[in-house]
DNA sequence: GGGATTTGACCTAT
DNA sequence: ATAGGTCAAATCCC
């Protein structure tokens, strides 16, 4: 009987899995994401939900039955700092962050913990304006800076913060006075070819090494990817958008999504992938054609 | 060979 | 003078 109760919840939890997919692959069918923040807000909002739900069954399940194999959720509550709410919001702190940083738009939701560390600074537009032209460019004070706390990844490479799903180029690293970890600095890989002027600083915060302060200045003007098979139309005016995994940290990590733990794996190709190698959602949902 | 990373030197703001 | 940011040659890696 148990059993097969244990059956028809397995089944839930799949269809909740599925219910999920469906929505992560529905996203790929926006043709502007970046002109899509409220719907894509809503829609991963449902897919993180989704599956927090789906985590709680699976947490219920082990529960129920100490003596099977571990699950992949049975996995999760054992990892290290990893407790079943702190899951959660480190799942939903990412998602914000890298969403952010993908539309280059002030933060509103942040787990306390790390809003307490946040902060946004934006240049005084008078004194940008005033500013005359220098003849090595892209001084410090030539674009805003927006600065945001990125969790470190919690599962693969941990010395890197998680992708925001643009592609980096590093350029420099800098010993800073007062902190313990040096300053990384990043520019987008299509400079060259699109002129980008994004650039991007990641610091580790001494007090809190599994924390990144990152300073985004200036906006994408890049359409996608060289990695990314070219899939929309070039972007009318600036401020755009290059979907595609982005090796955030600097050195190239690879995915490793397998059969074992799908939804920690989903997650953390989600948020955390390195791979410069293509979509990360596209990892996910190969095409079906 | 080409692209990415490293790292010392250089430039600029304060 | 000093610190932060960038350049660019050397090196690494695929």
């Amino acid at each position: 009987m148990a059993k097969e109760k244990k059956l028809e919840t397995m089944e839930e939890v799949i269809s909740s899995i599925n219910h999920a997919c469906t929505l992560a692959r529905n996203l790929l069918d926006l043709p502007y994401l970046a002109n899509q923040a409220a719907t894509l807000s809503l829609s991963i909002g449902e897919i993180i939900k989704t599956l927090s739900d789906t985590k709680e069954r699976l947490m219920i399940l082990s529960q129920h039955d100490h003596t099977s194999k571990p699950s992949f959720a049975h996995e999760i509550v054992h990892q290290p700092q990893m407790g079943a709410t702190s899951m959660q919001e480190w799942l939903s702190s990412s998602y914000t962050l890298t969403m952010d940083a993908l539309l280059q738009a002030p933060r509103s939701t942040i787990p306390d913990d790390v809003k307490t560390l946040t902060e946004t600074n934006m240049m005084d537009k008078d004194a940008m304006e005033a500013l005359p032209s220098r003849s090595r460019k892209s001084r410090k004070v030539d674009l805003e800076k927006r600065t945001t706390m990125v969790p470190a990844p919690q599962f693969g490479n941990t010395e890197i913060p998680p992708e925001d799903g643009f592609t980096w180029r590093k350029y420099g690293q800098k010993e800073i006075l007062g902190y313990k970890y040096p300053r990384c600095y990043y520019r987008c890989t299509h400079q060259k070819l699109y002129g980008c002027p994004a650039k991007k600083q990641v610091q580790r915060l001494d007090d809190n090494p599994s924390i990144y302060e990152v300073a985004y200045r200036g906006n994408h003007t890049c359409h996608m990817s060289s990695t990314a098979p070219l899939s929309l139309p070039p972007q009318q005016g600036g401020g755009g958008l290059a979907p595609a995994a982005a090796d955030a940290g600097g050195g190239p990590s690879t995915s490793r999504f397998g059969a074992d733990y799908p939804v920690v794996d989903m997650a953390d190709a989600m948020f955390n992938s390195g791979s410069s190698s293509g979509n990360s959602m596209e990892s996910l949902f190969p095409p079906t054609d």
